[in-house]
DNA sequence: ATTGGCACTCTCAATCAGTTAGTGCCAACT
DNA sequence: AGTTGGCACTAACTGATTGAGAGTGCCAAT
């Protein structure tokens, strides 16, 4: 039994590297496994059975199928340590980040080139995350601009235009109290904290208030989550022939936002493995993903991960995702 | 002569059309040139000698050159309205967007749809735009925002740490007299309007000063321009088989963003289209780009276009990037 | 100048045979 | 009982051949 799983472990990963079906010859001479082609046929025969392998047509080698390549990922246990060209692209990379936006783009882009896939990352939720500050900022007498800041780093901004005009006191006044109510707090609290919140204020500017409120419980709410990077989609016209057809499907579904944040699901700090048909989406059924979450404070607060053909490198891939995914945490928790 | 070029326009439009190298015979059948094959064959031999038309081996039909292309636009004078749903799906896209990260988004997907292409636009360029309104924001005592709003509505944020705490009364005066100094100036013209200005403080906050001023330059001037953002690529797989080999050498000079900074090129008002090998890049010489500038005060202060593959309905296809460009411009006046 | 006719060229699709890789199974061996 | 060498069998791949089809170029006639 154990010395089946090695016959798998070696077709999965000569498959991988030779993008060829692996017959019991060459494997037998590849590998270190001192036993007879004959035999090999024979465990062969039992892992087909068992629905681990297939084999294209009669007169084929053996490739995995979703599921050999499951038990494969399953029975990884040896983390494959990046090489130091690898942890030196990782350090560089990210140095000199001026800002989130910056330090999202650079991570998807170090992501798609350690692992020469497609890269995507999320941005950091904004209903598991903190108030860092509420700025309100009058652009004209009656036109604000305003401004949340996560402790992720990420901002959101919107421009309001107000029914009439709104003094620098009361402004400042509005500001002092609504980060007095709000900073530090979870954004997602922010509706039951800020709903009473408008009494507190004279007639007239009353509207005014409120009229802010509704836009940074907007802010806070509304149109969170979507935001999605994506970076290396060119490495999916690399690896073309492995997808059933053509990559056109693909690249469509990864052109949805919807179906990107689906894949990424929620931010959990273990890394999953998705491969082939374990997909949802029809579309992604010829690739596997891999996904983990990551965020400054050690518990996640987005995911990233990378898409590639279901006959990918998982160990060495894993890994990667997994080193990106530490950097990225630490470098957000020291700098933005 | 202007039979000759009728007969141009006339294999473009079918071979656009179908796909397929046309020859004389369909040629006479489809349109409606009261003359024989025969004639025609004539005068495609003429149109093969100017360098027009190219024949892929001996019994094919015609497929139009670069340069047949080119021949073929520049002779373009009727632009082509878009229909009533293109117009309608234009209306409703962008409508409901809340910042300009929004509008930008909600254009190049927009642009994606409507010309079934690959789209990008161009950031509004700083240095092209006037400063709004520069806000600074005490975070930590010693830890600023800096918040740098441009009247394209594009807003710049930085997080600077100090080396000695800034009591709130000189950071207000710092906020006052930069926006003083600064508001309605050009992005660009920072750099001489701040040069002098740190001598106005008191000594302690003077170094804190200048460093708030470098990031505030650095902000206008750095790393600008460089964001485009792209939609629509699998469009570019389902065009697959018009790319010399594959899309991949495509997809790989668009993920490029100084490829597509060069594509975009400086912002001007008319439009332009570059025509396969007209292109520099090398692997885009497959493809065609249209673009043109867009920006809400009336002159370009961005770009925005399309690239497919060089056999693309030039007419349509034209009138969709003037089309979205306009209603775009119109929109940034208005909304943001 | 235009046209019909015709020989010519080249691609494309189908067929066929030979080669090759790899299997499954069986009998012999340890 | 597990392992192995041997062998017949299968199916894809390769390359050559062939016939059909599309389209041209050119020429002579209008």
């Amino acid at each position: 039994m154990e010395r089946r799983m090695e016959i798998l472990r070696a077709i999965v990963e000569d498959y991988v590297a030779t993008h060829e079906p692996v017959g019991s010859k060459v494997l037998a001479a590849r590998h270190g496994l001192s036993i007879s082609p004959a035999t090999i046929r024979n465990e062969m025969a039992a892992l087909e059975d068992e629905g681990l392998i297939i084999q294209p047509h009669t007169s084929a080698g053996r490739i995995p199928t979703d599921l050999g390549y499951r038990v494969f990922v399953d029975r990884l246990s040896t983390v494959k340590p990046l090489s130091a060209p690898e942890k030196r692209a990782i350090d560089k990379f990210l140095e000199g980040a001026v800002d989130l936006d910056d330090v999202v783009a650079r991570t998807v882009r170090l992501l798609a080139q350690v692992t020469h896939q497609v890269a995507i990352v999320q941005y950091p939720s904004l209903k598991r995350s903190s108030v860092r500050h509420i700025e309100v900022i009058s652009l004209m007498p009656t036109r604000l601009m305003l401004i949340l800041i996560a402790d992720t780093g990420r901002v959101e901004q919107r421009i309001l235009d107000l029914a009439t005009e709104m003094s620098e006191g009361t402004l400042s006044e509005l500001r002092n109290k609504l980060n007095a109510q709000a900073q530090g707090k979870k954004l997602a609290s922010l509706p039951t904290l800020l709903e009473e919140f408008e009494g507190n204020f004279a007639q007239p500017a009353q509207v005014n208030v409120r009229n802010v409120i509704s836009v940074i419980l907007e802010m806070a709410i509304e149109r969170n989550e979507e935001r999605v990077v994506i970076s290396g989609t060119s490495n999916l016209a690399r690896h073309a022939p492995d997808f059933n057809e053509s990559v056109h499907p693909v690249l469509e579904a990864l052109e949805e936002q919807v179906v990107l944040l689906r894949l990424l699901g929620e931010a959990v700090d273990e890394m999953k493995v998705r491969i082939g048909h374990e997909q949802e989406d029809k579309k992604l059924q010829s690739t596997s993903v891999i996904t983990t979450g990551y965020g400054p404070t050690g518990d996640s607060v987005a995911t990233l991960g990378i898409i590639g053909p279901t006959r990918m490198d998982y160990a060495t891939s894993m890994s990667a995702v997994g080193a990106v995914a530490r950097y990225v945490s630490r470098f957000l928790q020291e700098e933005i």
